[in-house]
DNA sequence: GTCTATAGGCAGATAGAC
DNA sequence: GTCTATCTGCCTATAGAC
């Protein structure tokens, strides 16, 4: 593992604007925030991050890349239904301590966001769903995953509707809404169990 | 139709509110951009919404009644399919005047919202859920839709991904997004064209 | 790399004249 | 029902001492 580019404090201040952001949004988290919540001054946190953009931008980065490492773990199973079971798993995990995707509550911020955390955003969700499409067709190979689209169309159904359950799971306060749409999900699969 | 409650001026500023929500986000728009747009000063508004959280409370109220009179209207359609792909059409037209559903958007700041606004998101999603699973119920019965699960589960599944399509969709700025889940969506019912 | 102090702006909200 | 003026508070960001 490459070493972090940011030092023990930045990435503090990035573990809490993270959890501020994916519980309140952009919008709704300050510098006098994370201030608060390391007991150390604002201006501290301008010396890591010059500007709540730059914050936005890296965390998002750093998000992207931890996201990106959990896939690889899960390329690691063998098997394309176990992969698929625990690609839905990573999103409980998130749901259940609180929280929403980080994206996917950027997303709904999109339009008052700078456009540098716009680009990463997007970049986010091509990744996602391009990976998931080579998950598909490969258990469609296999034999062991069935749908009758693309494997493009299919993972845009299934990243957006994990996207759409965490929020309005989230609204209800309620992960049972969630794992509702995720069994639903896995039977359209031919993964009813 | 029952008298309004609002004046004209009132339902003007809920007109503006509303939009401004839904493409910025409730922590994102202000009494200011309302003025601006109206060209009336802060303190008018404040005339007719006390506070802030009471506008957001209105408007979501407003929005849920504008709704249900939506359904009610596909509700007068004599076929299952033919109301379900009108449901569908009704989320395409608003992602296509650049907007998120209301209570999505909402959904996403539920952390920072005041009580009040919370609970109405709530009953805005349940209240299309119910609707939904009842149109897939009677549609299943007429024996022209198809679906393994129960008629809650599929109608929650339904709602979510329309949802979290609008939400991703918007982040590309892209409805075509959008139509591939909701091509998905409709042809997981037996509904392919 | 941390702090205090502060600038400059915008937020929601109120007072009171017209 | 509209306005101007104002209050108070929080926001992002900067200056400069230690």
């Amino acid at each position: 593992m490459a070493a972090s580019r940011h030092t023990d404090t930045a990435e503090r201040i990035l573990d809490i604007a993270e959890k501020l952001v994916q519980q309140r949004g952009y919008n709704a988290f300050s510098y006098a925030d994370i201030a608060a919540a390391m007991r150390i001054s604002k201006a501290s946190i301008h010396h890591h991050f010059l500007a709540k953009a730059d914050l936005a931008e890296q965390l998002i980065v750093r998000y992207h890349q931890h996201f990106v490492a959990a896939l690889a773990e899960i390329d690691q199973l063998p098997d394309p239904r176990k992969r698929l079971r625990r690609f839905v798993q990573v999103y409980l995990d998130v749901l259940r301590s609180d929280r929403m995707c980080l994206c996917g509550m950027l997303a709904a911020e999109i339009d008052s966001l700078p456009k540098p955390v716009r680009d990463e955003v997007r970049r986010f969700f091509t990744a996602t769903e391009d990976w998931l499409s080579r998950l598909l067709a490969a258990g469609r190979r296999a034999g062991t995953l069935a749908f009758t689209g693309s494997p493009d169309a299919e993972a845009t159904l299934m990243v957006t509707a994990l996207e759409g359950a965490m929020l309005v799971a989230r609204s209800y306060g309620d992960v049972r809404h969630f794992e509702v749409v995720a069994e639903r999900l896995l039977a359209g699969l031919g993964m009813a169990h």
